[in-house]
DNA sequence: GATGTGACTTGCATAATGAAAGCCAAAAGA
DNA sequence: TCTTTTGGCTTTCATTATGCAAGTCACATC
């Protein structure tokens, strides 16, 4: 009774999760960011397991978003550094953030992101990177590629016949 | 020996993932945005077992993301649709698509994003809203807010300590 | 009366998770 | 020399979560 593999869907998104879907593999990637490299470090800033942390660092290593590397020998001693994979995910984490920050803050933000030069606050949006627009639900449809499928293209006229309607609560 | 749980966590992004941080919940948003309403839409759409989905959905109408509402009494028929924090999920989403579409999309697509009036092909990246710059490691740091606690303020000063040097492979 | 729809439960077998503890090699301290 | 520390992990095992199959329930329709 494995779990389910998403690594055969045609969606980009569900692909993705085969790699980053669970919560320690991007708190990891998280801690990534904010420069830690050591096994212990992410021990210690997460505080997981080592048996996890081992268990998703093989992981995110395989799926080639982190690189371990020997930084040291006698004694052998490694680092898990990001690969341009990996780097590239920091979108994602920045929506993600940002998204957690509106809906899920206290009252006064704990977390927040600044330009180091100006030290002015981010603040996080997805835009249209030919328009500069930016996206939402209303502006944003799916289109199928050269290489859809029948179902995908099923999946893209659903989606489009549904579009006018998505119901909000 | 419970899941850890991240709800008490000051990070943003570490909350967010209490709320969404399995695949399915993910991928029950997407195909809400899909235009997906019913149960069973759900099902066939994500072939997802109908006990799993039922146990997602009520997390996520939990978490608020989503709301169960009757559309028909006698016989009485529920849907599921997105709540404003839900709907709000949808730059994360793309950011996730589209990252997904850079690394582990075949040679030729098969999923793309348009724009509904134009066409064009719509590429999200993530900006900044008030300067327009694309956020990346370098231009992006952590910056306590107000109501950070003395362990944030390591974390991010951590962080900016080492912001320099974020090893790539 | 039989079949169909929509929206779910219940009952397990099989994985994944996570706490505690242990291991190993080299270096540093007593 | 002996002990402790540091860094980077394994191993074991109880507890959860996942997921297939099957069943339920309230109507509605043929």
């Amino acid at each position: 009774m494995r779990r389910t593999s998403f690594a055969a869907w045609e969606c980009p998104a569900a692909r993705a999760l085969e790699s980053v879907g669970d919560w320690w593999s991007i708190l990891i990637l998280r801690d990534a960011f904010r420069g830690a490299r050591r096994f212990d470090e992410f021990l210690e800033s997460l505080g997981v397991a080592p048996n996890m942390l081992a268990r998703r660092l093989k992981h995110l290593t395989g799926e080639g978003l982190l690189e371990k590397r020997l930084y040291a020998e006698r004694p052998a001693r490694y680092e898990y550094v990001l690969t341009s994979k990996g780097r590239d995910f920091f979108p994602v984490l920045m929506a993600l953030f940002a998204w957690g920050n509106r809906h899920l803050a206290d009252d006064e933000r704990a977390f927040l992101l600044g330009d180091p030069l100006t030290s002015l606050e981010r603040e996080p949006i997805v835009t249209d990177a030919h328009t500069g627009e930016r996206l939402t639900p209303g502006n944003t449809v799916l289109a199928p590629g050269p290489a859809a499928s029948a179902e995908t293209l099923r999946v893209v006229e659903f989606s489009r016949a549904r579009r006018a309607q998505i119901a909000i609560a």
